[in-house]
DNA sequence: TGTAATTTGTTCGTATGTATA
DNA sequence: CTATACATACGAACAAATTAC
């Protein structure tokens, strides 16, 4: 007997993952668009010759992916939603929680992903693009007398702003999915802190810095420089043991 | 009236979202560990309160998040799967089509995700993980004269060890997750390429270099030889109108 | 080895509340 | 406001699969 035929063992496949694929590949090949509406469920159940309970599992499966929405009573049946990072954030919240990601790892990917959005953005962004990161720089100086919280919108806002001149969909997709995992974890310890306004006047100067190396297209020093903000900005809460994750991307990591 | 009270729409709550909730939350909580088992669903009915084809509908969910999976037939009920980066892999392949990601955009975050899996390795990893990266560099060696797909085999092997060696599971997870997709998009036409055997060695040199930079712990070598690495491997792939988004990662990026 | 018991997979029927026209 | 079609949820039944004896 030949024994190393490439053979796997066969699971069963059920009725309600068919109706799955075929609905994930009309959604993926463009033949249903978001808006548009699927058959109810009775007539599924005699389009696709199954019953109505093996319909709405495959409905619910596809509801919980974000792909579309059911409503109880309407005539026009499910819709097909447009593409929401929603699920990404699920998965990546699962991953932090149940693969116990520390406060370390997780800002040390922020300052990965925003050293590479403000390096990209340094050397690809728009005049417009460039306009909203000041705008948000002056609602951020604004904002220094307003409060943790409105200091924290402004700062979002230009963060995203770098996010999306890097012209990169997944750094803007999972910058704003660990911001908003790390925020999750510490956002009230920096609101209670008792000198948070120092804390935002600093933070507030690194951003200058970088708006700086980005109007100037040096890529290299608006990374530098995102790298360092974020540093400073986060590591105090990070515990003193994990540290060492977040100076590993420093350019002088024994500084 | 006051006007501005904070008042959101409230919208319907399933009984099979609040299933879904409880389980998730005792698996969150570590109440539910991998390889535990779920009463079945009959029991599951009883003590929910809730009809067979409610719980049924919440397993299906959780089946399909990857949480946990159950078989027919099996007595001791649905089992609790240990993480898997599947979730994110789905959500993923699926924010690749939906949105249209460009394989220009794809290779780039491998660059990015590589390069800084490069730097950590350098400034981190042990000599145990160092020796993974060697290994698999052998193995390559081995691999040229056996065809691209053992090549690919090998390579796939030196960039794990190297992301694991930075000790972040984002960066392990989300390279396999990328380098799955990008893969999938390219993997025939670096087979079929006539001089797949060129470019074989020419790749095999290059991640020599990477692990020497590594061995001398030098980080900021580690990552740029990384990046140039897979923009010299992955650019002819890549339509030239996305090309400087990869040139956008390069220390000179006009060069 | 084979068989019995239990579980899941799937179907069908029904009652109830809801959104739309 | 009403009629209609819809989704939600329940429960009973049978087939297929798995385990354990």
């Amino acid at each position: 007997m030949a024994d190393d035929l490439q053979l796997k063992p066969v699971q069963p496949v059920r009725a309600y993952e068919r109706v799955v694929e075929q609905i994930e590949d009309l959604v993926m090949r463009g033949q249903l668009k978001p808006g548009q509406r699927l058959p109810s469920e009775r007539e599924l159940t005699a389009r696709l010759g199954v019953s109505r309970s093996t319909v709405r599992e495959a409905l619910r499966v596809l509801e919980s992916d974000g792909v579309l929405r059911s409503r109880a009573g309407d005539p026009r049946g499910p819709e097909i939603l447009p593409f929401s990072p929603a699920t990404l954030r699920k998965a990546m919240t699962r991953l932090a929680r149940v693969a116990e990601l520390g406060l370390g790892e997780l800002v040390q990917f922020r300052m990965l992903l925003d050293s590479a959005a403000s390096m990209l953005a340094a050397r690809l962004a728009t005049q417009e693009q460039i306009g909203a990161m000041e705008a948000a720089i002056e609602e951020m100086e604004d904002a220094v007398d307003r409060g943790y919280a409105a200091f924290s919108e402004a700062d979002v806002a230009f963060h995203d702003a770098v996010a999306r001149a890097s012209g990169s969909t997944l750094i803007q997709v999972l910058t704003d999915v660990v911001r908003g995992v790390v925020l999750g974890l510490i956002a009230h310890k920096i609101a209670d802190s008792p000198d948070s306004r120092t804390l935002m006047a600093t933070s507030l100067q690194h951003h200058r810095e970088v708006l700086d190396a980005v109007r100037q297209r040096d890529g290299q020093r608006a990374a530098r420089l995102a790298r360092e903000s974020l540093y400073a900005y986060y590591a105090e809460y990070v515990p003193e043991a994990e540290r060492p994750l977040l100076r590993a991307l420093l350019d002088d990591p024994d500084a």
